[in-house]
DNA sequence: CTCCAGATTGACTGGTCAGTCAATGTGAGG
DNA sequence: CCTCACATTGACTGACCAGTCAATCTGGAG
């Protein structure tokens, strides 16, 4: 059997090793771990790591790579349902929380490491981390067209500024300055997706273009 | 004289260092460097870095602790003014575009390097970093007091929108996924006000709490 | 002119660690 | 039982680089 289909019962060693990568990458930092380290996390010998990766680098160009193409694919699919802007916004912001909640420890290193590493993995992952803010603009472009939103706010400016606060929740959550149970995370997607669709005014007095 | 009495004439070869620092870090990334580049970039000798500085590390502290703190102090000046929250809004997201605009090396810097960095100096300057969330929050708060804006979206949550709204778009120049021209940079102070208070949505249909 | 404190120099060291590789294990097919 | 291809092991190496330090310079005070 070659590293991809793995019999059952007998052990994945590759994706035992990245899982350990994870970890140790959210616990220590890219930059402040050992290869070693994701070998012991893994239980398996140095030298397998390099039988399964080219290189420390590519652990993690493979798990930002499989898990950013996931919500690419979330993003692609909520966008094709018949459903009013801000529910797909709706849709999105859930999404990427509940990615959060289900694995903290790779959205941490995701975020951290290669979505504002401007100098090392986000540079290279940057037409992959693009397609995201295209396919949230898309969503605002849509509604834009039919009306809903307000054409004063340039579609890809309008999608910066969601993602950004959406990521800056999981920053929040990441730096433990933002309580983190089942409820507010709950409570999160519904307000990010207010705060932005809805803005924070009470009052509507004229809006500039 | 000391490092801090800078006579005319003779060049003050800390802030030498620093300012290469800036460059460097930023050019290359922080853990991408080495100490002698820097100390070349700002044409010393090697050991003069360590003569005005402990460690690499505290080049970093020192470049984030001087540009935040002048942050900090703005953020606060601007929520004493007599202005309506909007306003206020405007006056801090404008003074951060602002010093994009006018060092963008030092911001990426701080952002790419300090501001995400939760394993290294982001965990080190945390409370730093937070007390520019708070002092945004106290600003919203005030609004939300006075009626001017919603209720049903906590303040603490709204600054980190608004904040993450705007590091985002300083991200996108960085990343050199949006434009960076004067007249954008006005514009985007401008809309990232807009679409975080005002919202993206044209009518208003019943928003829930 | 002499002295001294602080500024400046850059060769050197010690430790770290990514990546290599030769040896060994393992299990499926013949 | 044998063979072979692939999995697995971990000691080792070569490069890199942060930080040290002893030597040298500089300029003001006496």
């Amino acid at each position: 059997m070659t590293a991809s289909a793995a019999k059952p019962g007998a052990v994945d060693k590759r994706r035992l090793i990245l899982d350990a990568a994870v970890s140790v990458f959210a616990r220590r930092g890219f930059h402040h771990c050992r290869v070693s380290d994701v070998a012991d996390e893994a239980g398996v010998a140095y030298g397998l790591v390099y039988h399964y990766f080219r290189s420390k680098e590519e652990i993690l160009n493979t798990l930002f790579l499989e898990r950013w193409q996931i919500m690419l694919d979330a993003i692609g699919e909520i966008d094709a349902r018949d459903l009013p802007a801000r529910e797909k916004l709706y849709g999105v912001a859930s999404f990427i929380v509940d990615s959060y909640r289900h694995d903290p420890d790779l959205m941490k290193v995701i975020i951290v490491e290669v979505t504002r590493a401007a100098n090392s993995f986000g540079a290279i992952h940057i037409d992959k981390i693009r397609e995201a803010y295209i396919g949230i603009a898309g969503i605002v472009e849509t509604a834009r067209a039919e009306g809903s939103f307000k054409s004063g706010i340039p579609a890809d400016f309008a999608a910066m500024c969601f993602y950004g606060a959406i990521e800056q929740l999981l920053t929040g959550w990441i730096f433990e300055v933002l309580p983190k149970t089942d409820e507010e995370y709950e409570r999160a997607k519904g307000l990010v997706v207010e705060a932005i669709c809805g803005g924070l005014e009470s009052a509507h007095n004229g809006t500039s273009a």
